[in-house]
DNA sequence: TGTTAGTTAGTGAATATTAACTAATTTTGA
DNA sequence: TCAAAATTAGTTAATATTCACTAACTAACA
């Protein structure tokens, strides 16, 4: 569990990344930014890595708990699809500053710890789309013509530099009205045609 | 015009950018690699910043060019596209560590100069890849019950996903038929079904 | 003789982190 | 129950290291 210092920590760490990029988060304008002064930041967490690690897991777990919704659900691929990233697009609209943390994986490429975090974070998220399109191509509402794995590169592709984008472009435009729009897209393309 | 210290500082930068992330570019590390003192990489480039501006504007004249060549051109809007990412892909492939660069946006947020560079260099693309498709739309070549710019941001995406996780995963199996396998199922995807 | 491309030695600023200390709160044990 | 002990969360001051970059000098050479 986080205390309530830890969880402003980790808020004011993604909130600086959003900001300045990774090379802006530092220990200094951290402390700035809560108020207190550097070495405290040290009484709760044991490193700048450590906060780091910190926010991947928090955000792993956000993962893991929408893939969960999934598991056991008898909608059809395109609906689970859809209402996945409608939930995702949904809280990167709302704290748009985790786009930089997630999707992010050059930052961490000089530190081991954070790129196995990433990596691990992506291949979970990938397992999660494939299963489901897996599971609607057996059931015969995702087309078959194209196999599972590259219809789920296709999906996560497209909506991660969807975000992406509108994070580089300074959070312009509607998100969630582009994002729902591209969804749709998606759904079109994957399903059956006849 | 390059001097030939000046590509090879270059060259050396995308290197250890590609090896060590952004955080481990730094003139020592530059002026070991290349073999010479900190304040002779001085007497080539101005700054840091300069240097990176430098790499962003080669990739953007190589774009440029493969753009340039898919203008006056007849041929179907997926043969383009096969052409040109499969080309993209080709060139990634043998030096790998120009993915770091290209598709790292986030590293380059703290400098302005740069972020802008970027930006421009995906619009460019973006604009290209978008003009492909609506001339197949209107050549009846296209499928058109998804819009041209959808239609594009998927197939950016996902290329882009596909090379990222190449690289992420450390150039683990073949970038190139693997990469070629999923120009097809996205030809497929954006050709005119009946 | 002036230019080019290098050198060594050093700059100040920033970095993550530690040391030593303190006030306030919480736990413990007679 | 209540004072002593321990813990928590903060402080200021300082650490070693790294950073991009500069000053001053030099050898090679056109």
């Amino acid at each position: 569990m986080q205390t309530e210092r830890q969880t402003q920590i980790i808020e004011a760490s993604i909130e600086i990344i959003s900001q300045k990029g990774i090379q802006g988060l530092t220990i200094k304008n951290l402390s700035k930014k809560i108020g207190i002064s550097e070495p405290a930041i040290y009484r709760h967490f044991d490193s700048k890595t450590e906060i780091l690690v910190t926010i991947l897991n928090n955000f792993k777990e956000m993962a893991t708990f929408l893939g969960g919704l999934m598991k056991d659900n008898n909608s059809s691929a395109a609906e689970k699809i859809e209402f996945m990233f409608s939930r995702i697009i949904a809280v990167f609209s709302e704290t748009p500053s985790l786009i930089s943390v997630i999707f992010s994986e050059e930052i961490f490429k000089n530190e081991d710890i954070l790129k196995k975090k990433i990596v691990e974070i992506m291949d979970m998220n990938e397992e999660i789309i494939e299963q489901i399109i897996q599971k609607g191509q057996n059931n015969g509402d995702v087309r078959t013509d194209i196999n599972y794995k590259n219809l789920a590169l296709i999906v996560m592709g497209t909506l991660r530099f969807r975000v992406k984008r509108w994070d580089l472009k300074d959070y312009h435009g509607d998100l969630i009205k582009e994002g729902n729009d591209l969804i749709n897209s998606l759904k079109i393309i994957i399903s059956k045609t006849e």
